[in-house]
DNA sequence: GTCTATAGTTAGATAGAC
DNA sequence: GTCTATCTAACTATAGAC
């Protein structure tokens, strides 16, 4: 299942993250976790203390990557709507929905500090980000001055978020595409020439 | 539970919902849901199948309650951006969450073509009755003629999910607001005078 | 470090008495 | 219609041998 040699622990937490992104961590049981890790049980009681202690390695390594991705758009080129339209149309597995979103659904995650804390994190550095571009975009008279920008920033990682939502309910990719689009066209109108 | 008298298949129902909500299909038991309900085993064994069958009534009522829900904002009074600004600012358990957008985060939902189908209704509804608000804006001179009806009406619907996500990662209903006043604003800025 | 054995609890349901 | 008994499997570990 994995190309290169791997360590158990590593293997473990790969598993982990692969199921709580397709069943959540109350979908998620140990057996399911081991038996994808090809670990036994013995083994993986033998590097975690159990399923809450995984999860949150897990679920901490899923917000460092996604962290990383979205600063790879936000760094590039181009003027603030650029970049912006950069990230919201990156390539996406939009049907699989977004990992760290998908948490937002468990209720033994929102309950558990510990396990919310990395996803609470990811959103609030990536509304900053964005704001940043926002604002930057505004000294640089690219951006009508009027838009708020702490506003507009959490508008767009909603659309993101909602576009997953629409996507799996429909089964498609289309209501994503629209919802991102409609933003983009949205955010360009108050872009000054 | 109930102040007033009601049928064990609908205390079953109305319990379903009410756990359906809070922890989604994967984290609902039969068990938890009898207990809810005041219900024996064999009594809810008598009016339903099972699982899925009790499941998918309670969707199917969730989903049409949010409909009518919905409804009342759109057919309301004022102009497009008005109706959808009030849409958006209703009165939400915001922290709950929606009570249908979360079954999209869910395995056996989306993997079931049966349960699915009510969800993907309802934001197709949604989704249809704000495109015929904005067009109807766009006829009577209030909106935009350049904004994309379709794609616009996506964007809205995918703020409200989203932002019900990075409220509940944030546990905070500040997010939300920011979210939803961002897009009222980036839409407002559309309207004609 | 990994394996097997064991164990109490819950999931999800069926059977049959009342 | 509702209740209790019963059942197979899975969940989430712990213990101890290797």
């Amino acid at each position: 299942m994995y190309s290169v040699a791997m360590s158990t622990p590593e293997r473990l937490i790969e598993s982990t993250q692969e199921l709580l992104w397709e069943r959540g961590y109350v979908g998620t049981s140990p057996r399911a976790i081991q038996q994808r890790a090809g670990a036994g049980q013995g083994s993986m009681y033998h590097h975690f203390k159990g399923k809450p202690e995984l999860a949150l390695a897990a679920i901490r390594r899923s917000a460092d990557e996604r962290q990383s991705l979205a600063e790879e758009q936000f760094s590039g080129p181009g003027t603030a709507v650029e970049r912006v339209a950069n990230y919201l149309r990156r390539e996406r597995d939009v049907l699989r929905g977004c990992p760290i979103g998908r948490l937002t659904q468990d209720p033994e995650v929102v309950a558990d500090p510990t396990l919310r804390q990395p996803v609470a994190d990811t959103f609030g550095h990536l509304t900053l980000r964005l704001t940043a571009v926002l604002t930057e975009g505004q000294a640089l008279g690219q951006l009508d001055p009027e838009l708020d920008p702490a506003d507009t920033a959490a508008t767009i990682v909603a659309v993101l978020q909602g576009g997953y939502v629409l996507a799996r309910a429909a089964d498609s990719v289309e209501p994503f595409r629209r919802a991102t689009e409609g933003a983009i066209a949205l955010l360009a109108a108050r872009e000054l020439r």
